[in-house]
DNA sequence: GTTTACAGTTGACAGTTGTAGTCTCTCGTG
DNA sequence: CACGAGAGACTACAACTGTCAACTGTAAAC
């Protein structure tokens, strides 16, 4: 796993993730939940039992103002390059190549994915 | 997950499934244990446990004979696809694209791969 | 034929995950 | 200032995972 992180983050957690990710700033329990509880149905303990796992796992930092305020210690960049790594490694062989050309002979990617893609390739080297 | 699995494939689990994916018949237990115990220190009982598991879940076949063959009922191309799938949907968006472009910025690519990259793309259409 | 050596089955136990309730404390509102 | 709502801490509990041992057959070896 990413470095700093202890023990994998899980689906639920992810959730969770993604909002602070894609949060301006740090966010409250209230906002936490405000987002999840409709979004996911889950229930507000379920919500805080994951920020608190979170916390433990030093992928989220607790920033005690009147109320915790809660931030991602990860990046979402980091992570996906973990996981996808990790897949890589499990799954392909370790070579990202294979996953890609896997993906290409799959139905993962539209004419138009293709398109975009060979468009990346050109211009980045 | 895959069709017909019942259940994900667990990290151990997967190491089985590698196992018989490239094997080129059915094996029995013993040869299954020949494998692993060494390449993964596992005792004989867990290795047991995890082709049990395996089969329970539909992802393997247990075929009698003098004693029982295991042999894989999902491909890994059918198991590779979902998990790379599921890589995309919980991570990139749903965007196979941006998964691809993660990778081009990221360590995860040598020059060279790069390079064999473009060359799949211009093949492919 | 008795012993040995596994195959196959069942049980086990700790750690993680999904999901949630409870108990206490504090703060804003009437 | 008493009260109610929600914050935070702790507990719960079933399913799944990682590991493995014990028991029960059976088949090969002596």
């Amino acid at each position: 796993m990413p470095k700093d992180l202890a023990g994998k983050i899980s689906d639920s957690e992810l959730e969770v993730m993604k909002l602070l990710w894609h949060a301006e700033a740090s966010l409250s329990i209230t906002e936490i939940r405000e987002h999840l509880q409709q979004a996911k149905g889950w229930e507000p303990a379920t919500i805080k039992t994951l920020v608190s796992r979170l916390v433990s796992k030093g992928a989220v930092r607790q920033e005690k103002r009147n109320v915790y305020y809660y931030s991602p210690l990860i990046s979402e960049e980091e992570y996906g390059s973990w996981a996808t790594g990790d897949l890589i490694t499990r799954l392909y062989n370790g070579s990202a190549r294979d996953l890609v050309a896997a993906l290409v002979h799959s139905e993962g990617l539209t004419k138009e994915d293709i398109e975009e893609l060979r468009g990346m390739f050109r211009v980045e080297e």
